[in-house]
RNA sequence: GCGCCCGUAGCUCAGUUGGAUAGAGCAGCGGACUUCUAAUCCGCAGGCCGCAGGUUCGAAUCCUGCCGGGCGCGCCA
């Protein structure tokens, strides 16, 4: 693809040589037209440069089409419509070509591994360790996870990181508050911390604890065993004994036991919905390695701090930002904002060439300081690279569901899958546009009928699975798509399948590039949607003859492989049969 | 009040980074099952692309100003 596209804007800027017009004076634009009427491929050429040359766009495009110069085998036809548009029908030959170049291991796929293995952090989810997984990490869990993948597909080595606030008052509070739960079960008047978490995961948490206590215990320090978890460490004693100790130490306590089991439930959660996070990092481990002291340090010698009242901030108004922010507080200790600090400039100096964060619409206004501090320790512009998913908005019976976690009243991640299923969810997350609001019905996703777009890419797989199945029990010899069997295809409806197949390289390069990874349901439905058509209009392929059904029997290879290609990015199954539905 | 995001069919949203006659799904109406699996396909109807200016060959897309909605504006995380 990109190679065809390569040679038609050489051939254009030969044929516009003759105007004093060079490629460093123009961006020549190449792309699919909406119509099918109007050829494979399309340039404006003429009409941007009419105006700079006082010509009239339409002759000039006249003029450049008479004078490019193509190979036949390549570009069949070179036609002049509209205002002045140079329209390009591609030979058949050659998009044979391009369908059997995606087959090939190093066919078109990987000639867009532009990459060249350049590691990428792409952090995402990131929830505090407070408790389960909520929905509304799910959003960027697709997100965050497809881009990856994406980005790998381009020949970049993405590293999907996940950041855990292990430190900090959020976790003094859940110790308080496991800690208060579990002394009221055990028939102890103790008073609830204000502002505590109230949720029942947390009751149950102390229930278990309280019957099993240091069997409980060891069971959620044996879930850990891989490296990225190395830093969870057991609590000292046991429960019974943890009532005893002073409060402070107590909570501790507590507290280190509803991190582990809330770490493993999260990091469960986020295998089932087929996330793989190459490291949790913990922040814990950058007060320990004084990180964030040296953060500070370094950004005190760039002179871009200063104490006031007790405490100290960073002058982020030089940076663009609002007004200047707290670092460490009068009470001596850093705030959230200087542990992040610490964190990205930690992320830049562990060798990513560049950063990804996926961050909620809650945390926009972060973004000046968060890139002036970056900029103030030296990080290069445009390292750190910030997205806003926006809201997701759950409805069930027509009405918004309250997520605040404090309430205690929330949906999580897993009972999203248990309702509707990964794939599921993942896929209607990726419809939408990343800073586009989404409203998620559950009563709708959790139909398994024919509102789930999903459903219709898996089917439209698992007709092509079968056509194919069912050629083989009919002792026809498929083997693979080549040249000479393709070269039988015939029918429109065929073609319009062939025509959208091999624009997948350029889809992945898209959407991998503009961030934006619901280009590749939106792809996957217009396949399963063309395949359908395809499909009805060439009614019983195998009853056709040999070249024809070989051809369409090939056609169908094809389909499936690109099916599955993108599933694979989007992180679902591509099933080689449905359940038959009556 | 200031900042960010959004405003496209009755509803939920796409719109290939400024292109040709603005699309899809759902809902509505009408068709196609002696089926290679109908979870499908075909047709009809549905639009002031929030409003008003501007930029240019050309704007749903870029700029400005309004209107409407969401979010944010802590020595919280």
């Amino acid at each position: 693809m990109l190679k065809l596209e390569d040679l038609l804007r050489k051939a254009l800027l030969a044929a516009i040589e003759q105007y004093g017009v060079f490629e460093e004076d123009v961006d020549i634009v190449l792309e699919k037209p909406r119509e099918s009427g109007h050829g494979d491929l399309s340039t404006n050429l003429a009409l941007t440069l009419g105006g700079r040359l006082g010509r009239k766009p339409r002759e000039l495009a006249g003029e450049i089409a008479a004078a490019v110069s193509l190979p036949r085998e390549i570009i069949a036809s070179v036609e002049i419509a509209g205002p002045g548009f140079i329209n390009f029908r591609i030979a058949r030959e050659h998009q044979i070509d391009r369908l059997l170049a995606l087959l090939r291991s190093d066919g078109s796929l990987a000639a867009i591994k532009t990459g060249g293995g350049k590691r990428i952090n792409v952090e995402f989810i990131s929830a505090n360790p407070t408790g389960p997984l909520n929905v509304v990490s799910a959003r960027a869990g697709a997100f965050g996870m497809t881009l990856a993948n994406l980005l790998d597909a381009i020949g970049f080595d993405a590293h999907a990181e996940y950041y855990v606030n292990d430190a900090g008052r959020q976790i003094k509070l859940l110790g308080r508050s496991l800690r208060a739960h579990y002394l009221q079960l055990a028939g102890r008047p103790v008073e609830f911390p204000e502002n505590g978490y109230k949720g029942r995961y947390l009751e149950i948490m102390a229930a278990e604890l309280l019957a099993k206590d240091s069997k409980a215990i060891q069971e959620a320090g044996a879930a850990f065993d891989d490296e990225s978890f190395q830093r969870i460490e057991l609590p000292c004693g046991d429960a019974a004994t943890w009532g005893e100790l002073p409060e402070d130490e107590a909570v501790g306590c507590f507290a280190k036991y509803a991190l582990m089991k809330i770490l493993g439930w999260q990091r469960e959660t986020c295998r089932r919905f087929g996330l793989r996070f190459e490291t949790w990092y913990f922040e814990s481990e950058l007060h320990e390695t004084r990180r964030i002291e040296r953060a500070l340090e370094r950004l005190k010698k760039q002179g871009a701090v200063y104490e006031q009242e007790d405490a100290v901030w960073f002058r982020s108004t030089d940076f663009g930002d609002e007004k200047d922010r707290v670092l460490v507080r009068s009470d001596g200790m850093p705030t959230y904002f200087l542990a992040d600090i610490a964190y990205h400039y930690h992320k830049f100096q562990r060798g990513f060439e560049h950063a990804i964060d996926f961050w909620g619409p809650d945390h926009h206004g972060y973004i000046p300081r968060m890139q002036g501090a970056m900029k103030a320790l030296g990080v290069p512009e445009g390292w750190l690279e910030i997205q806003i998913l926006q809201q997701v908005t759950f409805l069930e019976d027509g009405r918004i569901l309250d997520m605040s976690k404090r309430k205690g009243q929330f949906v999580t991640m897993d009972a999203l899958m248990d309702e509707v299923g990964a794939d599921v969810a993942k896929f209607l997350f990726l419809t939408r546009k990343p800073n586009s609001h989404l409203d998620f019905d559950l009563d709708l996703a959790r139909q398994q009928s024919d509102v789930n777009p999903v459903l219709k890419v898996k089917y439209a797989h698992a007709r092509s699975c079968s056509l194919l199945k069912n050629a083989a029990e009919r002792g026809v010899e498929v083997g693979e798509p080549t040249a000479e069997s393709l070269s039988h295809l015939e029918d429109e409806s065929a073609w319009a399948v062939a025509r959208e197949l091999v624009r997948l390289p350029q889809v992945i390069v898209s959407a991998a590039t503009s961030r934006e990874p619901h280009r590749l349901t939106g792809y996957a439905l217009e396949i399963a949607t063309l395949y359908n058509q395809f499909y009805n209009q060439c009614k019983r392929i195998l009853d056709q003859d040999p070249a024809r059904r070989l051809a369409l029997l090939h056609l169908s290879v094809v389909t499936g492989h690109v099916l599955r290609k993108v599933a694979e990015l989007i992180g679902i199954e591509m099933p080689e049969a449905m359940e038959k539905r009556d």
